[in-house]
DNA sequence: CCCGGATCCTGCTGGC
DNA sequence: TGCCAGCAGGATCCGG
């Protein structure tokens, strides 16, 4: 569920509880949410007495560095996962708690309805290019785990040229592409459509059917639609996307097409209409997202206007 | 390697 | 009212 802009805010709350704080311990309860570390019993051990140093994330992978240890915590929240922090350790864990850290002042739950989250002891590698594995930290190192993940588009080191480029030679409809974390990371299902449209791109286009340069405008759509959600706290339709103090975000509000199937499309009042593309939903305004650029009707261009 | 589809879960909604 | 199909913010794995 949560996309960049949600695990941003979640990633802003961490740094406040988190920063400098030691562990206390580290208890996984169910296996499922173990299930990609090689050892889950070293989950426990790896970060007892620890104190944490970073909170750092690339797209929608999270990690803690603790002092010393050369393993870092790498958390994901798959579609429903939530880190909801508490003053101390409640008394009875919530319904689908999966893990809890306990810290020297205040524990972090994780939460996780749908179980397609997880938590993971994972080594270091050397990012390709030298600079730092991800927002929120200055390491050169990513957890090796996520080291096939793209740069997402706020983060300051991404390859936008690069990226683009790597994203033309694919034939894959453009919406598959942006959900891709290979190319460039963080965009999901919400955010995919609302780039596009602001784009003016149809989902289903081919990737290669676009120039480098108008994949490199997607991009940088998708940067400034992210960048406006991670000011709203980001996007919730219920209970199950909350930051780290159990509050919503406000996006939902500025939602053009996503969730809208049958509404009129504020640039032309076409109704939105939803197709599937790879196996998700895509809702688009079947006339500002035309296929074919000439025979687009309402005169715009395609340019970046969120 | 590239690509598309199946798969892992729980819970809610809407149609019959 | 009950039941069941369909759908949901994601990533990975497997066959062709």
């Amino acid at each position: 569920m949560p996309e960049l802009p949600e695990v941003e805010t979640i990633r802003m709350g961490l740094v406040d509880h988190l920063l400098g704080r030691r562990i206390e311990s580290f208890t996984v309860h169910s296996a499922r949410a173990g299930r990609r570390c090689q050892d889950p019993t070293m989950l426990a051990e790896a970060f007892a007495g620890r104190t944490i140093e970073e909170v750092a994330r690339r797209g929608k992978f999270l990690w803690l560095a603790t002092e010393g240890s050369p393993l870092a915590l790498v958390l994901h929240l798959g579609m429903s996962g939530q880190l909801l922090f508490h003053a101390s350790v409640p008394g009875g864990l919530p319904r689908h708690t999966a893990a809890t850290l306990v810290l020297d002042d205040g524990a972090l739950l994780f939460v996780d309805q749908r179980t397609f989250g997880y938590v993971d002891a994972v080594p270091w590698v050397r990012t390709d290019d030298g600079n730092p594995g991800g927002l929120g930290t200055m390491r050169p190192l990513v957890p090796a785990t996520v080291a096939h993940v793209g740069r997402d588009p706020l983060d300051p080191c991404l390859d936008l040229g690069a990226a683009a480029v790597r994203m033309h030679r694919t034939s894959s409809a453009i919406k598959r592409v942006l959900l891709d974390q290979r190319y460039v990371s963080g965009i999901g299902n919400i955010y995919a459509d609302e780039t596009l449209w602001h784009a003016h791109v149809n989902p289903g286009v081919p990737a290669r059917a676009l120039a480098a340069r108008e994949l490199g405008r997607i991009v940088t759509t998708a940067a400034e639609v992210m960048a406006s959600a991670v000011t709203a706290g980001g996007t919730s339709f219920d209970a199950l996307y909350v930051d780290t103090m159990g509050q919503s975000g406000y996006f939902s509000r500025e939602l053009r097409v996503y969730g809208r199937t049958g509404l009129p499309c504020g640039r032309c009042g076409t109704l939105i209409e939803r197709h599937v593309i790879g196996g998700r939903s895509a809702h688009l305004c079947p006339r500002c997202q035309t296929p074919n650029e000439d025979e687009r009707t309402d005169g715009s261009r395609r340019g970046h206007h969120p």
